[in-house]
DNA sequence: ATGAAAGCGCTAACAG
DNA sequence: CTGTTAGCGCTTTCAT
């Protein structure tokens, strides 16, 4: 304990700027701008002003270049909703990979909120964030057209109602709904809750109208329930869903998150997974293998999709014009958790 | 999504400006920005500009703002690695909590490097964040203690090597990991391996000077085994550690990510836990309740942590000078996971 | 190869 | 109450 010495305010900090050194080398700021950069000046003037910054710590304040109509060299990451382990997951590549390009990433959790989500994408834009990338909570509408035709945007998993985007990663959900379907179909199961998440306008979303349509073509009932990420927020549901007389015979989580809710709901009824109820999770969590039962699940390589949407956002930026859409394929993990009807 | 504007693409966003309100209300720049802000205006001019910039749709530009010497209202949030699962769901918290206060987040990951922590504070500081929350990697050097006379910084769970803070969130570890190691003392574990977070350059670290002494107290045998954070990290190292033939009849792992790896590893190398082996984690994560078997582990109060980093450095940039420092209680969680040696 | 000057959008003295 | 005047730190014509 102890130790810790608390100030009561801070001064404000006195960087070098462009003008110190164009004094302390007896240049211009013109020329010192210029050298800084290593453009138009002489090789001996460059690595004198070079050695002059380095010796004062200069780092080019990016706000004045900003303002100056430069770049921020920050890119603005939106997710629908960080209480979701997967889009944590999502969230650490993404800011990962954008600093191995040099790129600061400005953070903001639409919370399942569509308003919300179009709101601070607005707030980003004016923090004159060098570009975007966004994983939308929903097809929900709102003017992102006219954002997007300013801002270099990417989505991540969902579209932008008609916005032109520099890039898109998407996650064949179609597919992959479908295999989940088809494994349950194939263990017996007829009788699915499908639990969803719930946000706050929820239109109609591809993996569930994939799932209204897989369920029509293999024949099964399949109820669609929606739910709050999080483990406190599927839970409740979980025990309701569960307790019901006509109890399904499997739980097919949109989100592993869900999943996990579901999961301690079933223990705390008593119920036993698989034998009792099968349950399935959606985007394959790290931790899903070790949950008990192991959980099955739909995985994505949270890498690729990482690594292509800042890809080509850069690229873009770059003024490089590559692919710009990329669909990434599920895979089945099927695990301890899904098994025959009994 | 008609309106077919024929402008060709890379349309620099034409915000408006203040000067814009400026001439449409036939006022001067300054009467618009003291009316914007409600201050010294008569109440009809307030009320006119105001109606003027809703109208066009007017967000100061926080770029010009932040040169001008104001706020950004922007914070930075640097986290030692959001590798850990457990840091990942702080980093949610804080921004969350941030966002409650008006204030956005600008996210940074050190990767378990001091040096790179430093440097990334600076850039932070470069981009003219308000305020720093950091999660300090360890009690490295580095001239933090510049950095932070000029940036209000609060420290969450550790400390910066002198620095002057507007705050700090500490855990009390101390107590937490005597917890841990009683309670594996009492049953009966003589022969521990404690995980500890390999960081670049590791100095003595508070939980592990904990671990040396409270193991020199209740005479247990500790072996102190750097790791690295997340489930690749921990699991080839959990392989070796157990396979050896003076086998630890315990794994206490600091952090509950790294005990999530040394499951995996159990279940590879066929290993039962608790029966074979007691497992002990640190942080307690969400998830560790629900993995097989759940996991005992040191809880936090991630949500107080949060509020009160948040809460401190609002305070400060308030100009209130309350509480600076909190110290939060370990509630230790005996699950499964330990067990008595046989 | 180098410098002078204009301004990005905003705020804050300092007058009227 | 309202307008004038100066910049914040940087980049970029346009001269020299």
């Amino acid at each position: 304990m102890g130790g810790a010495t608390l100030t009561p305010m801070a001064t404000p900090a006195k960087r070098p700027t462009i003008r110190q050194i164009a004094q302390e080398t007896g240049l211009s700021v013109t020329a010192v701008s210029y050298a800084l950069r290593g453009e138009q000046m002489s090789a001996a003037t460059i690595e004198r002003v070079q050695a002059k910054a380095d010796e004062l710590g200069y780092i080019a304040d990016p706000v004045a270049r900003a303002l100056r109509g430069g770049r921020t060299g920050t890119i603005g990451l939106l997710v629908g909703s960080l209480a979701d382990f997967w889009q944590q997951t999502l969230a650490h590549a993404i800011q990962r990979e954008l600093r191995s390009h040099g790129l600061h990433t400005l953070l903001a959790d639409a919370d399942g909120s569509p308003a919300e989500e179009l709101a601070l994408a607005q707030r980003l834009a004016a923090q004159r964030v060098d570009g975007l990338i966004v994983a939308p909570v929903g097809p929900a509408g709102g003017n992102w057209v006219e954002l997007a035709a300013h801002l270099p945007s990417v989505t991540i998993g969902g579209r932008l109602a008609g916005a032109e985007v520099v890039g898109e990663v998407a996650f064949d959900q179609t597919t992959g709904v479908g295999e989940v379907l088809r494994h349950l179909h194939a263990l017996g199961h007829e009788h699915i809750a499908v639990l969803s998440w719930a946000v706050d306008s929820s239109p109609d979303r591809p993996s569930e109208r994939a799932v209204r349509e897989q369920a029509a073509i293999l024949g099964l009932r399949c109820e669609l329930v929606p739910c709050a990420y999080s483990l406190d927020g599927s839970r409740p549901l979980a025990l309701e869903v569960l307790s019901r007389a006509d109890r399904p015979t499997a739980v097919f989580c949109l989100s592993d998150s869900m999943a996990y809710g579901v999961l301690h709901g079933c223990r705390e009824l008593g119920l036993r997974v698989p034998e009792d109820i099968s349950l399935v999770g959606f985007d394959d969590h790290p931790l899903s293998r070790l949950v008990d039962p192991p959980l099955t699940s739909v995985n994505w390589s949270v890498d690729r999709a990482a690594r292509s949407a800042v890809g080509f956002l850069v690229d873009h930026l770059a003024g490089e014009v590559n692919e710009r859409r990329i669909v990434i394929a599920p895979t089945l993990s099927v695990r301890a958790s899904s098994g025959p009807v009994t």
